[in-house]
DNA sequence: CCTTCGGTCGTTTTT
DNA sequence: CGACCGAAGG
């Protein structure tokens, strides 16, 4: 069934008809460039389209979408994978605007994986009704499987032992193949774990988010027939976001693509920021290779920045080594010059910022649900979160605390669970003393040798526990009743899920538990529980046949941005990750800091390095108007307050088309400190209201950017931050160092020559520390030429 | 068996 | 600072 990729048009007769509605196509394509046009209008082979930020890149897979389904592809035919059920979502309502109707699969891989499982898992021999474990799951089963050899206590941390699993699932190794390939220590540990812990989560009937990604891969590589089958079921794939796709995604569709090789990617290069995930940016580089005939489509003009934060963006995006050159290109306006704000702290920080958009809002410019707030790393949202209260300012923080990760819904969850899965041991033992059963560790220890010796479940065990020696008394008959409660529980099984929750809330005595409690906490637990069992109707009412098997998926399945609200006006706040696909009109991005972005964890390595300056680049081209860059001198993390130094990120923008403003408050120590009066608030210096000389000569809103400078090539040459090595001569006051044992710090002085040179170093979490440079044990992170 | 207290631990990013 | 774990007391 091979078909030569023809470079466009389509072999098939019946697609070939002419289309039913030429009208309707002109309109497809009206609004769109000519690249667009090209790959909507792709024909049959594989199609490579690398999408700038901001090109219409969704735009395009809509469109496309649409355009197969008017050229008679059958809607089953076409699969549709993006990065988030949120984005999803979008797109499904996006084609059902084009196409109402549609029957198109639009989903995440992880959502596609589960789909596969539970249709061919018998297969693997995986039971259809298997459980889907999630972070805190995993972490229990692990640790309980460390328990069960006796590891616990030992050498090397769970999460370490979790997150070596994890990624020989994401690189497809399996067990066998990591043991063979185990040479250190750690490896060999893991080694040991890896068999057990998969062997064990089959025996529950359980799999972990991995699984959901590495066993389809399985699955379609050792079952010829099924993977003909589903190659030929699904004859169009479009995968958006591909350059996060890891080694086990990009297997998956492969392994699709080879009869029917009508496979188109989209994805940016430049936007990569899950290498940590395991996604491999060679995937998208080396597209061309794997699929020699590919067609490739650039689409480099963006059409939701201003200039002159593209001009920023590009600047600093250049500084990557390990890239291939490009550049957006936009019409739009010169537009609001790209600001970088220094305060005195966090706090200060956080206050001006939500005064500023309070004042913006309030002055018309802007609504809320127009401004968005991004962060490296999910703990700086506390602090916003107060300052949002104290102003009045709404708000939405994505994940803040994740309403399904909440303690009490996950007990509920785990009820729920183990009324669908009754080998699910993690839920059993997450819930059997809750509420207070009067049956504690060391009973449960028991059940756990009991139903080991028989071969079993905690539960079925638990049914059984008049057998067990050990178990006695009150705590046999706890054991009992809980038996007993379950098999009630799982009598209600035909019922909506929404219903099931109710009646295990109120048979379980959770909700009296929550009821009868007097600390002020378990009202709003209540009230947490209570939503769950609306949010479980909800899900019902949009899905009648779903049941509790789907709710508990979609529960599983739920990403960080799914909750998010884009209509509500409100300021949204989020990690930089979680904004990637989104757009706003004003963007803030608060900590701009070495140490924290780039983040500390990621200085030893320059790829890692690269992967945080992409991660700045993704946050700053959400922004359409108006982007601000901020950072605070001190900065209170971990109960400590430390030094903070800007991010040498902030040196890669194009110095002179940025606005400085400083409002600390102090002069004296900030070597990027430049332009402007040191206005006292940040609502002081808003554009139209300021004083400032470089605001005065900013080109509001004309198309030019400042004058003597152009808004194009950002200087690729020189990178100043490459990580380089300790001992050289050119150590200059303003550099930032990372010592062994101090960390990160910036050279404050330089005295003496040779042997004898020395440097006064200021570090973030140790004070000011004079260093002799050729003993101190450190390395250069950032040279300031300043 | 349950609660509470104190110490320790370690803290990126997430489907 | 906060989550989590272990030991001691009720």
């Amino acid at each position: 069934m091979f078909q030569a990729h023809t470079g466009g048009g389509f072999t098939n007769p019946a697609m070939a008809q002419r289309s039913r509605d030429d009208a309707f196509i002109g309109e497809l394509l009206a609004d769109l460039n000519e690249e667009q046009q090209k790959a909507v209008t792709h024909g049959e082979g594989p199609l490579l389209v690398l999408a700038g930020a901001g090109s219409g890149k969704t735009r395009v897979i809509t469109r496309r979408i649409a355009w197969l389904l008017t050229q008679g592809v059958p809607a089953e035919q076409l699969l549709a994978i993006t990065f988030t059920n949120k984005a999803a979502q979008e797109m499904r309502q996006r084609v059902d605007r084009l196409v109402p109707g549609h029957r198109v699969w639009i989903g995440t891989f992880h959502s596609f994986g589960v789909r596969l499982l539970r249709q061919y898992g018998e297969r693997l021999g995986l039971s259809s009704t298997f459980t889907i474990y999630d972070a805190d799951d995993r972490q229990a089963f692990l640790k309980a499987t460390l328990d069960a050899v006796g590891w616990d206590n030992c050498r090397f941390r769970p999460d370490q032992i979790g997150a070596a699993i994890s990624k020989a699932k994401n690189q497809l190794r399996s067990p066998e193949e990591y043991a063979r390939s185990a040479t250190d220590f750690f490896s060999q540990a893991v080694a040991q774990v890896y068999p057990l812990y998969d062997r064990r989560l089959r025996q529950m009937q359980a799999v972990d988010f991995d699984d959901l990604l590495y066993l389809p891969a399985l699955l379609l590589r050792e079952h010829p027939d099924v993977r003909t089958l589903l190659d030929n079921r699904y004859r169009y794939i479009l995968i958006d976001e591909y350059q996060d796709t890891n080694v086990a995604q990009y297997e998956i569709i492969r392994h699709l693509s080879q009869d029917y090789r009508n496979l188109c990617v989209v994805g940016d290069p430049d936007q990569s920021i899950y290498r940590w995930r395991g996604s491999d940016i060679r995937n998208i580089l080396d597209f061309e290779r794997d699929f020699p005939d590919a067609r490739v489509i650039h689409l480099p003009r963006n059409y939701r920045s201003t200039r002159a934060i593209i001009t920023a963006a590009n600047h600093l995006i250049a500084h990557n080594r390990q890239r291939k050159k490009k550049e957006l290109r936009t019409d739009n306006e010169w537009g609001e010059p790209v600001r970088v704000w220094t305060f005195r702290d966090g706090l200060e920080e956080a206050d001006q910022v939500v005064r500023r958009i309070k004042a913006t809002v309030e002055a018309g410019r802007f609504r809320y649900r127009d401004h968005a707030i991004f962060v490296r790393i999910n703990a700086l949202t506390r602090v916003l979160e107060s300052a949002f209260v104290r102003h009045g300012v709404p708000f939405q923080i994505v994940k803040g605390f994740a309403f399904y990760e909440r303690k009490e819904n996950k007990d509920v969850l785990a009820y729920l669970r183990l009324v669908l899965n009754p080998a699910d041991d993690i839920a059993f033992e997450r819930i059997v003393n809750v509420p207070t059963r009067g049956i504690g560790d060391a009973t449960v220890e028991r059940l756990r040798e009991f139903a080991a010796t028989l071969g079993c479940s905690l539960l079925a065990a638990a049914g059984q526990v008049g057998q067990c020696t050990t178990i006695k008394g009150a705590a046999a008959r706890a054991l009992s009743s809980f038996y007993r409660l379950l098999a009630e529980l799982r009598s209600y099984l035909h019922l909506p899920p929404h219903e099931i929750i109710d009646l295990v809330l109120q048979r379980s005595g959770y909700e009296d538990m929550l009821k009868s409690s007097n600390d002020p906490d378990d009202q709003e637990r209540l009230a947490n529980v209570q939503e769950l069992v609306t949010a479980a109707r909800q899900y019902h009412e949009m899905n009648p046949q779903g049941g509790l098997a789907g709710f508990l998926e979609q529960v599983a399945l739920a990403s960080e941005v799914d909750g998010w609200d884009h209509e509500a006006d409100r300021v949204s706040v989020m990690t930089l990750h979680a904004s990637k696909g989104l757009e706003f009109p004003v963007v803030y991005m608060l900590a701009v800091e070495e140490g924290l972005l780039p983040h500390e964890r990621s200085l030893h390595d320059p790829a890692e390095l690269e992967e945080e300056r992409r991660l700045c680049f993704v946050g700053m081209t959400r922004a359409m108007r108006e982007l601000h860059l901020c950072h605070a001198q001190l900065r209170e993390y971990r109960g400590k307050i430390l030094y903070a130094i800007p991010s040498g990120f902030l040196d890669e923008l194009p110095r002179d088309q940025v606005e400085w403003h400083d409002l600390s408050g102090d002069q004296s120590r900030t070597p990027t400190a430049s332009s402007g009066e040191h206005t006292s608030t940040m609502v002081g210096a808003a554009p139209v209201e300021t004083s400032d000389k470089n605001l005065a000569r900013t080109h509001g809103s004309s198309s030019t950017p400042p004058p003597g400078l152009s808004a194009s090539a950002p200087a690729s040459t020189q990178s100043n931050s490459s990580v380089s090595s300790n001992g050289s001569d050119d150590l200059a006051v303003g550099a930032i160092i990372q010592h062994q044992h101090f960390g990160i710090g910036q050279v404050v002085a330089v005295s003496g020559y040779g042997t004898l040179k020395r440097m006064k170093v200021r570090f973030a979490s140790h004070g000011e520390k004079t260093l002799l440079v050729a003993e101190a044990p450190f390395r250069i992170i950032t040279r300031r030429p300043r």
